[in-house]
DNA sequence: CTGAAAGCGCTTACAG
DNA sequence: CTGAAAGCGCTTACAG
């Protein structure tokens, strides 16, 4: 902790006391003088008590301060839920994780259900053991962004009775309900976009190609350059960037290339990439001369200059879609495994629509 | 849902088959041969276990798919702890309350004590009912970012163990440890700065003026502006301003205001505001002539044209000086309570060094 | 080194 | 309408 920047003042009265016990079912009914299954009824609402003894349970457990205990509950009860769900994402504190959490957390709330939420950070050793945890904490149900390549551990669990929804890629060797969205046709939507405007020198910047979402994209970039018979070229390429240091070093080099080389758009495949690019392009001055289409929208890309188009996910539905699948099963749904395909859509703003400036770019299409 | 962006396939596998039970310490102990105490000793990894009947138990708690329930064992464990904390945040989804749910996710991790985390939306009933269920659920510790105005019903609970740590703002009747930050000084800061640069119609844009913070930055403002013995003018001020949109409109009024009225540079208080107020300006081609300061900073800031000029927290610091508090405390610490204030600083990029274009505005500073 | 009994705080399934 | 007994899955406190 950066000891200079804090300051610490010790309050002046004294601190949390030893801990009480808490009072249980059996000192309400105790100082009730009723048993411990009235009071019991009167906790849980139950119909059917005299309206003297519900006066008097109710007066002892506020006097005592009596908390239910859920764990007690719900070891007994039939159903055994514990209302909980657990969430695995990438990274609490990005945007997009941050929105998924929101949605599903605005449905939990409505029901009543607790999130507990966890990052990943991609590592598929976590995805492992923060799985195991959830399930030794009895969750209901879990939504995953999945980061390791072998989902199978789950299949008893979920055979067990544990609803399990992927999110943003599909799960490996398990069946189970997955939320998707549209990342080669909106992928190939942005490369197409720019092959439109005359471009043909179009750079790739990707994630961890390990990543299924990162891999489509490239696919639909791919897809986009055959169909204009344009052949892609291996220097534009970079992948496995992780970062915006990452992705401003990549560019920065490929703007450094021969003026024949040089890609004069980018297609930057994530949120983060492009945010590099945009430093790399500004600390160029080259952003009103090389284009740019990114996927993933973010905060303020209508406000930079020029404007930065995009391919938008839209992460508020995509985690209302799963957490509609995850208590559909909760509510009992035994049905079919389902996918459900959310639509990007290309958002204009500038960047994407800058034309080449040199005379070898005459597009080929058609 | 917006239906028409959605496409769903069904798989053509069966769905989640119907639950099986789960197996118990005394199914693992019918198959091992031995008693349920032997498979308790082996799954708690206790010393002591003949080694034959270690790989017995292990072998048949493979076989059933063993998972122990946390549930009950911390029903009858000596501390009951629960290893879980709860996050009660404005908003999952905002950038200022997820780096502190990251910080405190990282360290909670560490500790494998997971984390609950739910969105208040500054709403003091949902306060009330979310700490509730949150103690039902029998949380070792909470970190609340308080939207009500009396936390007094948390007393007892302290009392009873719980470990409590309010973030962001202070808890009124109740003493707790806390975590801050220099708001009213940050709020100085930004004012001095742009008086410095020959403003004195500095137009204040805050959040609800019940939230502490927004306060304290009100109070920070005025404090300034008085040294300076700069009037505050009433038509410059506005407070109340929950979103982009309210922020947008306050501001599309100043920029209305005749000349000698019009603020020439602008305090914004809070994040959304400043975004907000990026847009009015944008939209009145005025980022260039009107000042601007804002509280918070955000990604892009730097990148806008002119850079935008914010008094920057690092909520990430924040975060993690509240999970060590709380840790503390859960470690068993009872000393007196703890006020922590992490420093805010003045982060110089461009908007707030544009000076007046009137003669009127000549310091009057010295 | 191993296990039978009691108990954690509650609900279920009965009996009165 | 009310309550005594048994049991949820585990750990504690003993005895052997």
């Amino acid at each position: 902790m950066a000891e200079d920047s804090l300051t610490t003042l010790s309050g002046t009265r004294t601190g949390p006391a030893r801990p009480r016990r808490r009072a249980t079912l059996h000192d309400v009914a105790a100082l009730a003088g009723v048993s411990i299954k009235t009071v019991s009824r009167v906790v849980n609402r139950e119909p059917g008590v005299r309206s003297d003894l519900v006066h008097r349970v109710t007066e002892a457990a506020e006097r005592l301060d009596y908390r239910p205990n859920m764990a007690a509950s719900s070891l007994r009860r039939a159903e055994g839920k514990t209302k909980t769900v657990g969430l695995m994402l990438e990274d609490v504190a990005n945007p997009y994780s941050s929105s998924v959490h929101r949605a599903i957390g605005d449905a939990a709330a409505q029901r009543g259900v607790a999130v507990l939420a966890t990052s990943l950070d991609e590592d598929p050793v976590r995805e492992g053991e923060v799985a195991r945890t959830m399930i030794l904490r009895r969750v209901d149900g879990l939504v995953i962004v999945p980061t390791g390549s072998d989902q199978g551990y789950l299949r008893s669990e979920m055979e067990a009775g544990l609803a399990v929804v992927f999110v943003d890629r599909p799960p490996n060797f398990l069946d189970a309900d997955t939320v998707l969205v549209t990342n080669r046709d909106g992928a190939r939507e942005a490369a197409e976009h720019l092959l439109a405007q005359g471009h043909r020198r179009i750079a790739f910047l990707g994630d961890l190609a390990t990543i299924a979402t990162a891999q489509e994209r490239w696919e639909g970039y791919v897809t986009a350059m055959r169909r204009d018979r344009v052949v892609v070229d291996e220097r534009l390429v970079r992948r496995d960037l992780r970062d915006q240091e990452a992705s401003e070093r990549a560019i920065t080099e490929l703007l450094a290339l021969p003026a024949d080389v040089a890609p004069t758009a980018l297609f930057t495949s994530q949120n983060l990439v492009t945010i590099g690019a945009l430093h790399a392009l500004r600390r160029h001055a080259a952003q009103h001369r090389v284009a740019l289409v990114g996927f993933d929208d973010f905060e303020l890309a209508d406000l930079v200059e020029p404007g930065v188009t995009v391919v938008a996910q839209d992460p508020y539905a995509v985690g209302r879609a799963a957490s509609e699948l995850l208590f559909a099963r909760l509510d009992g749904d035994h049905g079919p495994t389902q996918r459900i395909v959310v639509q990007t859509r290309l958002v204009v703003r500038g960047s994407g629509e800058i034309r080449p400036a040199s005379p070898g770019s005459i597009p080929s299409r058609g």
